[in-house]
DNA sequence: GCGCCAAAGATTGGCGCCAATTTATCGCCT
DNA sequence: AGGCGATAAATTGGCGCCAATCTTTGGCGC
């Protein structure tokens, strides 16, 4: 049913009382498809370092609108998972020779204190968690390489889960995401990112509760993996060879 | 002088070259004037957690547009320093009580990573910095808060800085501002951040290169700042008084 | 008097269009 | 034949408008 008579005019609003932003569903951005679509994509080395990242591209490929892809792209610019360029438009972060150095320092110290707070808060469900885990990383397809990364990343975020520190976690899941990008730019062509009996051995020693073990075996991981990825010397010389054979590899499927 | 003869119409345009993104002026948002104020305006406590942040008003207030604004917010809400919610808008971030606890043992493993790297690392020029800081720290207005807080800030960052790693100085920025967001929703009112004389004995003790020290001394100095917040028990309660009071005070000073 | 309902106001979200800049291509000159 | 400048295409950046949603507020019934 209609209002019967119409509302006076008010002169003007008073001043807004302030409503606490209450628990209401804070659903945030890192949900988002388009923004998982590109974190995995690049966790799984399918978007290489430097790779353009054009808006429309994206809004087709995703079926969103472009503005939507606008502020995915910000988002992980802030993460500085892509760098965007005023324009020039957002590619694939890149990090330097120094910044990757630096991230592993960062894991060196995080994790280490993950391995020790997983151990301090280890029961009955963390110690079935880790199992679980081992267990499907003993018996996976060594072949299949996304596999493979997945299950790497896994084993490492399980053990920032273990610590019970979201901070710590979110820190963790921030630095292998940059891991990622790090080996990716450095990395000899062809080698894996991570040794496979690395993780079994760190497994095994936060079951025992073995501290120092752990914390050692969990140090020499990152090492390792530290040791792999090599600076590029002639960079620009190689990265022109590498854009030439890129621009006459696409000049040649084109059929020019 | 114009061209003599029309261009002919090409039918497509090949595959674009792909270029590397060169060194070219990666200006990120951080150095955004927007930005910058919020997070000023948020370490030093005038902007209490909760607070909402119209976009509208931002706009007006910085004297740019909303879309401006948007980009600003969004960005601060990736790092967790705004809260946005969907079709609500931005608010000041708040912490939970298990984050802000978690916020606090992070920077316990990070901080003291962070005196040990920079006692290693200690040359000349920085303990000129070293000791310049806690000069100015020694000899400033105990009496202008804003100051305090400022020094406060900048002497975890100075550590930060020694350590030489920028993936750590930049989560140590994080960790304080949230650190400031955590006090400000936990703290009892009216008492400081720091105790005053944490700072200049973690100085001397990284000058002394005692690492022991040093790390024993950041530990208990993050250890007490933790224990000057207390969870909120009857949160709605005093969260509906404290905005009364806000709103009384507010019209006080308009002269209302 | 108290609580529910509906409308107006205010705020955010999103889409389309156009300007600004970059990128690629072509013709010309040396 | 190859570098150089001009031009078109493509891409990004930004502004304005309008729909969607939430908040406030007054009216109405109990």
């Amino acid at each position: 049913m209609k209002r019967t008579r119409p509302l006076k005019r008010r002169p003007k609003r008073s001043e807004p009382k302030h409503r606490e932003p209450e628990a209401v569903d804070p659903r945030s951005i890192d949900d988002d498809p388009v923004v998982q679509g590109i974190l995995t994509a690049i966790s799984q080395k399918r978007l290489k370092p430097g790779a353009k990242l054009g808006e429309d591209k994206l809004a087709s490929a995703f079926g969103t609108t472009r503005i939507h892809i606008r502020q995915a792209l910000s988002h992980l610019a802030s993460r500085k998972v892509v760098m965007q360029i005023p324009n020039r438009g957002a590619f694939v972060y890149r990090p330097s020779w120094e910044e990757a150095q630096d991230i592993f320092a960062a894991r060196r110290i995080i994790e280490t204190a993950t391995v020790s707070a997983a151990i301090d808060r280890l029961d009955k469900a963390g110690k079935a968690e880790l199992k679980a885990h081992m267990e499907r990383e003993a018996r996976h397809d060594r072949n299949d390489r996304w596999a493979s990364l997945s299950l790497t990343a896994e084993f490492h975020i399980l053990v920032a889960k273990l610590a019970g520190n979201r901070v710590l976690l979110e820190m963790s899941r921030e630095l292998m995401l940059r891991t990622s990008l790090a080996i990716a730019t450095f990395e000899q062509p062809g080698e894996p990112d991570c040794s496979p009996d690395a993780h079994p051995d760190i497994g095994a020693l936060i079951l025992a509760r073995d501290r120092a073990g752990a914390i050692h075996a969990m140090r020499h991981h990152i090492e390792e993996m530290e040791q792999r990825i090599r600076p590029k010397e002639g960079e620009d010389e190689v990265d022109e060879l590498t854009a030439i054979f890129q621009e006459i590899g696409a000049r040649v499927r084109a059929g020019g």
